[in-house]
DNA sequence: CATAACTTGTTGGCTGACAAACAATTGTGA
DNA sequence: TCACAATTGTTTGTCAGCCAACAAGTTATG
């Protein structure tokens, strides 16, 4: 006997479904084109289910960022692992990163077009995405300062300077990509900013070392 | 006499009026919050006057891009400055950009809210977002081209990759911006973007070079 | 008085939310 | 094991709110 019970499995699917479209929907054209009719349809549902099941748009929303967002986690894209030297902990998150966007590209994608959506209307997404960013950058920092500590950074880096280059790269690459697929180069950019941090606020690094890849 | 009639100059100044509450609007909350009726309200007219003046959305939108994009054109944020050695072109460009920003915080805010608005649903906004990048990265590679010509860039540079690198540099400091203007210090930021280009694609640069400001 | 500037009234389309109906599954008593 | 009630899953109908667009009317200018 399966210990889900064949009810539970059904609305398993149809909620993994939902989510399926609601991200490919966000991912494609933002939240401006993940309408509840929308989202049925290419789930192949109905409408209603959409409410029924999360509730709420904001419902719906938190929902797929929590999925998104405990995917991340596992592949250890979104916390810094600890360990090893600063410096090679942030040049493993931008690994991460730029790996979990190539295996998974329809839910880091609608994750990313939900971070550029903060900057509209709803208040609850923005304060949320801002303290997101505010942890990302202090992990970030952190990581830099005990590189320089630990002498895998060179002393004179400035964390809290280099934290918000890190975070804009990764955006602004993100952005990009989003709204032109075809135009970015997605592996060759982050082997750029893993060079690039290499180089710049590596301790050990010299200039002829910065050889790409 | 004033070559222009009153009635050109009070039309002159509503538009003037409904296009700076537009920007505000859009640089505080996106399109979404730029309504007909918000604009009119904060413009201290009545919501009508938006389309009789520019028809449509659209046609408000575009006036907006035309008049902010006019501005950035004059200050030299938009081209670069040619005539200088590469590197210094590009420096040039990030510190108009800079100045810009400062500036006249309002219009830039929105127009750089409209690019990352070009992620949702309108089609036209994003051709033309998507083409203005694309433009703005071949005119980047092209100055860091020239300079490896003239001496000024590191013969090993990447022009393509180094593109990349800077524009989502640049448009990630403004996402982090209008997510929450408080935590990010842009002057600083910038200062970082330019003293990086300067020490990894400049050609005589040295390690002990990258000195803060 | 004629034309331009501006306002107010109205309409139609779209969306999120909810409620009521319908369908599938599961539990229970004999 | 079989009927049948209760529960869970899903759909369809409907409504209220919001907004862009247009049209008709009102006020200012020349």
């Amino acid at each position: 006997m399966p210990t889900t019970s064949r009810q539970a499995e059904r609305s398993h699917r149809s909620s993994e479904a939902l989510l399926d479209a609601a991200a490919e929907l966000i991912s494609e054209g933002g939240l401006g084109s993940m309408t509840f009719a929308a989202i049925g349809d290419r789930a192949g549902y109905s409408r209603g289910l959409v409410t029924a099941r999360f509730g709420s748009k904001a419902g719906l929303v938190d929902a797929l960022v929590r999925r998104v967002w405990g995917r991340l986690r596992e592949a250890r894209a979104v916390p810094l692992a600890h360990g090893e030297h600063g410096l090679d902990e942030l040049v493993g998150l931008i690994a991460a990163i730029r790996d979990q966007t190539s295996e998974n590209p329809r839910d880091v994608g609608a994750l990313l077009a939900l971070m550029f959506e903060a900057l509209g209307t709803d208040p609850e997404l923005r304060t949320r995405m801002a303290s997101f960013h505010e942890n990302m950058r202090a992990d970030i920092a952190d990581a830099l300062a005990r590189g320089i500590a630990d002498g895998s950074v060179r002393a004179d880096v400035d964390p809290a300077a280099g934290a918000v280059l890190v975070v804009a790269a990764l955006r602004g690459f993100a952005y990009q990509w989003l709204l032109d697929r075809d135009a970015i180069a997605l592996e060759q950019a982050y082997a750029e900013l893993i060079d690039l941090v290499r180089e710049r606020y590596g301790a050990d690094a010299e200039r002829t070392a910065s050889v790409a890849r």
